[in-house]
DNA sequence: TTTAGACCTGC
DNA sequence: CAGGTCTAA
């Protein structure tokens, strides 16, 4: 199935850039594609010619618009480009990596994934994932691929500390724990997050055990169409300090994140995403 | 209100 | 040390 696009759009750039964990990079006769798991399918990816070509375990035109809305192709990037376009830095940044989008993804995956993120790398988190899905989500076979669908709240809240503690998540087993809890009792409706403003929306999940700060303005971001959301980890804090603001060594990361949002507005999680993409492979 | 330290595990 | 969070002081 072919999906076109008019956009900027660079598939690349955006399954390569830290924000989703689940997507394998495959050859297949020297061809890029990319192999993952939504929802309960697993999603084989590539990019030519100004359209993306996808196949998925259940080919209907229902897992289409799901991509569609996944890579947020109906979105116009060349207008956020424009927005968050105020200084050379963020310009050769969005130049270099034209293309890269943030996605929609499945919240309650991306609040599992980013409370494992803390103090973590990106090799372990994927494995982190990786491991919880297959203890614990159902198993998906697609073109000789064996994969497991990420596990509901409700599946995963049935689960021990310790267990989890088994599976490599460190003492992130008792955040990820008590999280499916919270999301399983329905004490907190993530998707509805969605549709209220970005404050409001970052005080609900900062209560959730393991979500601080920075957590939550990945999941708020990376899930939750909160454009304006900032998360700022070690990078970021050496971008802002390097190339903008006059950051003390121990500045309230709080402090540091609304001085971003006041200078780049609604689209700084753009601006966060293209910055910290460019500051963090100038490292490798 | 602000600030060190601890916290699992693996490269 | 690694893309943080929690807790005690």
């Amino acid at each position: 199935m072919l999906i076109n696009y008019t956009s900027p759009f660079d598939l690349q750039y955006t399954l390569e850039s830290g924000q989703s964990f689940r997507w394998i990079k495959e050859y297949l006769d020297d061809e890029l594609f990319y192999q993952g798991v939504i929802g309960n399918d697993i999603i084989c990816l590539s990019q030519k010619h100004n359209t993306i070509k996808l196949e998925s375990s259940s080919n209907s035109e229902s897992i289409k618009n799901h991509i569609i809305d996944y890579l947020k192709l109906d979105e116009n990037l060349d207008e956020v480009y424009r927005y968050i376009s105020k200084d050379i830095y963020i310009n050769s940044a969005i130049e270099k990596y034209r293309g890269m989008k943030i996605l929609r993804q499945d919240p309650w995956e991306c609040l599992i994934s980013f409370i494992c993120s803390s103090n973590s790398n990106i090799k372990r988190i994927s494995k982190n994932i990786e491991d919880i899905s297959i203890e614990y989500g159902n198993k998906i076979t697609f073109n000789g691929f064996e994969r497991y669908s990420f596990p509901s709240a409700k599946m995963l809240s049935n689960t021990t500390e310790q267990k989890l503690r088994n599976l490599g998540l460190g003492f992130r087993a008792p955040y990820v724990l008590e999280a499916a809890k919270i999301i399983a009792l329905e004490q907190i409706n993530l998707k509805k997050l969605r549709s209220i403003n970005y404050e409001e929306a970052l005080d609900i999940l900062i209560k959730i055990p393991g979500v601080g700060d920075k957590v939550a303005n990945c999941v708020l971001l990376f899930s939750l169409d909160q454009t304006e959301a900032f998360p700022v980890d070690v990078w970021i804090q050496r971008v802002l300090k390097e190339k903008y603001f006059n950051i003390q060594e121990k500045t309230n990361i709080i402090k540091v994140r609304m001085k971003a949002q006041k200078y780049f507005r609604k689209h700084a999680g753009y601006a966060n995403q293209y910055l910290f993409h460019n500051r963090r492979l100038f490292k490798l």
